[in-house]
DNA sequence: GGGGGCTATGGGGGG
DNA sequence: CATAGCCCCC
């Protein structure tokens, strides 16, 4: 038993015991799903607290701004209202604020625009046209990748020019001067006043690289503590900026890391598990930490995810268990259309509602792509399930709700041209793209903002009407913004842009809800100004301007909105399930081609990314999981036919529930045609019959390469290969001659029947 | 030059 | 199925 005052180690197993009250020195945790992950770091924080440390030194990385509000939550009920003084948030966000008082000293305003994807998209289509660059050859898209993945390794486009390797892809792909595209566009990024997501962990980079003296020695002295959570997602300009942080001389590397490589799922946005690995190498003297026990899921659950998973080959060390109940075993649903698999999701969700006592919301939908939710928003509506669809089309990319935003960024920033661009001409005001365009070139060629074009530049009679009404309008909210709070300025602009009059008009149900949208901005800023919404830390949340409210929103996502209130069913993509755990856990859409997705077929790298995918979906669920795969459905605009995702079947039939599925295998099709055109694949080629009495299990650290055993379900096999990790390569000619199965000896039963 | 309607094309995950 | 680009009319 510890202290009275340090009760709440009563509360963790040993291991996590360990890692919460190692204070010292750099700490790695590999925490498992459901192992407790959370509860570790916000002890691990309490406990730094409560021995000592001001909590205003500590910073704490989240993946999720919910995530680091429900820690602060949590860790204010172990040392009271001082909790509030930690530095908790996304890495996006908390770098944003340090930024807002910061960028001057690297040639940025404090009061910097964030372009979000669009912005940036725009901005890199405006460059390509003005390189003369075929927008086919160069896609806006492709482009913003290769400029994302650039400054996620620290590669400026002049080390990018350089850069044979870099180079001679972009000849192979036939889009040799990306990088020319990249240096116009920072060029243009600054002379804007604003940065993309990727700039603001590169300028904070940047600020702490370029400010050793006084800069980065003071938020070295400031955050003596450093936590980062999801490490494995994070990427290698991230692990960057926390080296500046944490390593110098005389450093006590107080940094602990806390990650899951099976659960890495970001590769395609730079995350790379190579950090874990030099995070090793870089801190020698690192403690590490395993925790295995899931306490999240039942014991079914927890195998499958196991098997699922050794079918990736690089992996720390692990094995995941749990003492909780056998729980139910797996279903499978297989459908004929993906209408049919909405269907009857919908029928299993008032079944488990009515037969294990759920709420609506005690159970999600996930999925591998956000467009498969329409099909079960609609089936949801039809049997009155109440639903929520996270991610997707958010609040804030709603078109009226940019719109106004673009108003409000303008107002803000005058130098944001893809603010001015989105709005010079809305509502129409006789300004056409020729003369934005001429605008634009104008700028471009004496170096200056379209906003300053605007206000020095004569124009022809004929546009310059619609032209002085905008400078006058933008002038007016600028005037306003200086006098009044940021809601006030608000409403000021819905009002007197014309937006509103000119939504007005439009009597249609959605006309109507977009005023509707409108106000809750309104509604949502005013709360920001009146309310003290505590985000990342108490000494920075009073800054209740309206640029520091457009920071706030630009990093805002859908899941941090969530209302815990509202009694309904998730809808999500399992990306944004991440750190979620429901009851009862639909995974949907197993089929080849969509998950895994038709992308990652080429590349086992990424196939590997997938399965962790369905590790991830998997283990989110406590006690019922449902997998389901339809047979049909419309991809790209025509019928496919898929087959069922290799993923159902690398769990084993112990786990499954059998009865759901071989009897169901040929129940549920439409029409025959269907049945005749699908190419269905059995999940089990061949069902041995064992002698099950007779069948004694063998010592898992008996089995070894070359004998010849014996498996409950899949017959006589040999042992081809048996790794440090007691997997074994099992050769079962019964059920397929032509691949081995790999088996955890751990979980399966094996008798040997010849050495 | 600006506005509106039609056809062609392309489509992952997210801060 | 949504957006971009194109064409035609004002």
């Amino acid at each position: 038993m510890s202290l009275p005052e340090f009760s709440y180690l009563d509360e963790l197993n040993e291991v996590q015991r360990l890692a919460v009250t190692t204070l010292e020195g750099p700490v790695m945790v590999i925490a498992g799903p459901g192992s407790g992950k959370t509860r570790v770091l916000t002890y691990r924080i309490a406990h730094l607290i409560k021995t000592g440390v001001y909590p205003g030194h500590i910073l704490a990385l989240t993946f999720t701004n919910k995530a680091a509000k429900e820690m602060k939550n949590r860790i204010e009920g172990v040392v009271g209202p001082q909790a509030k003084r930690v530095w908790a948030g996304t890495f996006h966000s908390l770098f944003a604020k340090i930024l807002r008082v910061e960028a001057h000293r690297i040639g940025f305003p404090n009061d910097f625009t964030i372009y979000d994807t669009d912005d940036t998209k725009s901005l890199i289509t405006e460059i390509i046209n003005q390189l003369n660059l075929d927008k086919k050859v160069y896609s806006p898209g492709a482009v913003r990748s290769r400029i994302s993945a650039a400054k996620s390794n620290l590669i400026t486009p002049k080390l990018y020019a350089a850069n044979e390797e870099l180079m001679g892809l972009d000849r192979m792909n036939r889009r040799p001067l990306i990088y020319q595209i990249y240096e116009k566009y920072v060029a243009r990024c600054l002379r804007a006043g604003a940065m993309d997501f990727d700039d603001l962990l590169l300028q904070m980079f940047r600020l702490l690289y370029q400010n050793p003296d006084r800069t980065r020695e003071k938020y070295q002295n400031q955050f003596k503590y450093v936590m980062v959570d999801e490490f494995q997602d994070t990427n290698y300009l991230q692990y960057e900026i926390l080296k500046l942080l944490a390593v110098y001389p005389e450093s006590p590397n107080n940094i602990c890391i806390v990650g899951d490589d099976a659960q890495s799922i970001y590769s395609f946005r730079g995350a790379t598990i190579e950090n874990i690995l030099q995070f090793e190498s870089d801190f020698p003297t690192l403690k590490t930490f395993k925790l295995e026990q899931n306490y999240r899921s039942t014991h079914f659950i927890v195998e499958a995810a196991n098997e699922v998973i050794t079918y990736n080959k690089k992996q720390i060390q692990k094995k995941i268990w749990t003492d909780r109940p056998a729980g139910n075993k797996i279903k499978v649903i297989k459908a004929a259309s993906e209408t049919e698999e909405g269907k009857r999701i919908a029928d299993n969700i008032i079944e488990q509602k009515n037969r294990h006592t759920l709420k609506n919301k005690d159970i999600a939908i996930l999925y591998r792509t956000n467009s498969q939710s329409r099909i079960f928003e609609e089936q949801m509506r039809r049997y009155n399930i109440p639903y929520r669809v996270y991610g997707g089309l958010s609040f804030y990319s709603r078109k009226e709700i940019k719109d106004i935003i673009a108003y409000i960024r303008i107002t803000t920033n005058d130098k944001d041209d893809e603010a001015l661009k989105r709005v010079i001409n809305y509502p129409k005001r006789g300004i056409g793209d020729s003369t934005v365009d001429s605008i634009g070139q104008l700028a471009e060629d004496n170096d200056m903002s379209m906003w300053e074009v605007l206000n020095k530049i004569d124009f022809s009679q004929r546009t310059k009407k619609g032209m002085v009404e905008f400078v006058q309008l933008i002038r007016a909210f600028k005037a306003k913004a200086e006098s009044s709070d940021a809601f006030v300025t608000a409403q000021y602009i819905a009002k007197h842009s014309g937006i509103v009059e000119h939504l007005k008009a439009d009597k249609s149900v959605e006309g109507l809800s977009r005023i509707e949208n409108i106000d809750s901005l309104l509604d949502g800023i005013k709360d920001f100004v009146e309310n003290d919404v505590l985000e990342i830390n108490e000494e920075i949340s009073r800054d209740k301007t309206l640029s520091s409210y457009l920071q706030t929103i630009s990093l805002m996502t859908d899941a941090d909105e969530s209302d815990e209130a509202m009694d309904s069913v998730s809808m999500m993509s399992i990306h944004a399930a991440k750190g979620l755990e429901f009851k009862s856990v639909f995974v949907t859409g197993l089929e080849e081609n969509l998950f895994p997705s038709y992308q990652s077929l080429s590349d086992p790298n990424l196939i590997d990314e997938e399965r962790r995918l369905f590790y991830v979906a998997i283990t989110r669920a406590e006690e019922i999981l449902t997998l389901s795969f339809a047979n049909a459905r419309y991809q790209h605009g025509d019928m496919r036919f898929n087959d069922p995702s290799r993923f159902i079947e690398e769990i084993s039939e112990n786990n499954l529930d059998s009865v759901v599925t071989i009897q169901n295998v040929n129940k549920g099709f439409g029409e025959p045609k269907i049945l005749g055109a699908f190419k269905t694949k059995p999940l089990m080629s061949g069902v041995p019959k064992i002698d099950v009495d007779g069948f004694k299990a063998s010592e898992p650290g008996q089995i070894k390469a070359g004998q010849k055993v014996l498996h409950l379900k899949f017959g006589e096999g040999k042992v081809i290969n048996v790794d440090e990790r007691l997997v074994a390569s099992i050769l079962f000619p019964q059920v397929d001659p032509n691949n081995e199965k790999r088996i955890m000896l751990n979980f399966a039963k094996l008798q040997i029947l010849e050495d």
